[in-house]
DNA sequence: TCATCATTTTCCATAGTTGGAAATCATCTC
DNA sequence: GAGATGATTTCCAACTATGGAAAATGATGA
């Protein structure tokens, strides 16, 4: 996937509460899809979609043991997410002195 | 704003290539809607539709000067979201504090 | 005041997201 | 194989996001 569909992806599966909670929830452990329905109190299919959403997002991975999938946190692609805000974050704070200068010089409100 | 909201928020308005594109755009100062527009290649409309976005994520605060109402980057929100990123990175290993240590070298905030 | 410039808002059409119900699929137990 | 269980997919209705055109707003300058 190319990067920029890899960075969509994992953002628009982080900025819903629930899946928050669903990946907070893994971080404890692996979860069955049944189990993470009783957490988010939605049906079993919703629950499902919202789960293929964070794989989408590589941000979990799924494996089967008997008649149950068992959801687990992808660590791998905190690494890419990590270094997308490390990255913004030191290019940023570089830029204060500039911003402030340019409110001074416009007298900007 | 709730900060499960502000979370939603905020990556909501990660998850979209343009949206980032004016971030990085940003960071290297000011700009103003036009100049933003023409970096987009869309209308001033939508583009002044995906900086409300990224303002209601906190992710940049407009000032006005003269006719013209700059962007800025708004570096207190970057605190919340990497702290986010960083509880959960937690889980998966001592690179956190790599992570870490590189906000501290950088004097990122 | 009036015209102009920069931006925002409104309106509309199109496309995507969401949740539940029901159908379907995959696997297990007997 | 039959039946049960866990998960996914399909279908549908309600809602939300998006982009452009045009109208409206706000600020400036003559």
């Amino acid at each position: 996937m190319e990067n920029d569909e890899r960075l969509d992806a994992v953002f628009f599966a982080l900025s819903d509460k629930r899946r928050r909670l669903l990946l907070a929830e893994l971080a404890a452990g692996p979860r069955s899809v049944s189990e993470l329905a009783t957490i988010t109190g939605m049906k079993l299919s919703a629950t499902s979609k919202h789960i293929a959403l964070l794989e989408a997002g590589s941000l979990l991975f799924k494996t089967r043991h008997k008649r149950e999938v068992y959801c687990h946190l992808n660590f791998d692609v905190w690494q890419e997410v990590t270094s997308y805000i490390a990255m913004h974050a030191k290019f940023w704070s570089g830029r204060i002195d500039e911003l402030e200068a340019h409110l001074k010089d416009t007298g900007a409100r």
